[in-house]
DNA sequence: TTGCGGTTTAGATTCATTCTAACTCATTAA
DNA sequence: TTAATGAGTTAGAATGAATCTAAACCGCAA
């Protein structure tokens, strides 16, 4: 597939220059196109797969900066860590609640909306003196239909 | 703390046996020691943690073979692995159904009994086509209480 | 212009894990 | 008895994601 990676919409920008003041940051170049990146295929990527599809618009950019950036979106917030096993990390800007389902075969993550009840029903499991702030549940299995809606 | 790493008794080294020869695998005096290893401190280990405890009793026994017992066993179910972030693998031979919880500052990982209710809310989030084998689900937190019942 | 602090960069380093090839050892075949 | 087979074990090398390091860069204030 080729895919133009365009700089932020105005909007965009404004989001990530705010998130990014919260925490003590600044907007830069590179910062901007590893974002945009992120909102323009929400696949999940590695950062291999981030730097790679970055450098197509700012082609000196470094590996190291990529790990850097991607470090201060999530210190800021504004996007989540996936782990699975002990695959390379990828990263999601989905800030809602959800799970992730990987597909065993295609190693495709997709996310998977949590309702509050699902989520009250897992807090209340824990033990009392246990205290969570975060909860991470993923799935591994097969998804038989590709549902296009889901495949992000 | 000083801890006598004893052999197998009758009971879980038929267990094991059985368990291996069902996979397929044999029990050789390595897989008797890093499983009684496992059965003896039920604190997820990592494989630098089981290769020293299991070293006592076998001073000879490689790091490879650490690695390759471990497999051996969860290929054949007999122990879980237990991933946080990219942190090193862990090994827990609790089968039943439950999810963990990590102690953000100790790094301890206590295990949480997951009921059947939850665990069909959870499967009841999935779309249709989406087929989960394995579902994993881990807390991040503090424990306030060190409640030595859930202390494992 | 100079200095400062945060950012970026290339390359080296770390470290868990996997791989490789030699070796052991029990069992089977000759 | 000996040879052959094959799974398991071993030490050390290789891999690869992530982190570290030190130099260069850049915008900004004095």
């Amino acid at each position: 597939m080729i895919r133009m990676i365009q700089s932020l919409n105005e909007h965009n920008r404004e989001d990530l220059q705010e998130a990014l003041g919260k925490g003590g940051q600044k907007l830069t170049p590179q910062r901007e196109v590893v974002f945009a990146v992120l909102l323009a295929q929400r696949d999940h990527p590695t950062v291999d797969e981030v730097f790679n599809r970055a450098r197509e618009s700012m082609p000196g950019l470094s590996l190291a900066t990529v790990y850097n950036c991607l470090e201060t979106f999530v210190g800021c917030g504004l996007v989540r860590q996936v782990n699975h096993e002990r695959e390379s990390t990828r990263y999601c800007p989905n800030l809602a609640p959800h799970a992730h389902f990987r597909d065993k075969e295609t190693g495709q993550v997709h996310d998977i909306e949590l309702p509050p009840e699902v989520m009250k029903s897992l807090r209340s499991i824990l033990p009392p003196g246990f205290d969570s702030e975060v909860i991470e549940i993923s799935f591994l299995g097969r998804t038989k239909a590709n549902d296009p809606l889901h495949s992000n």
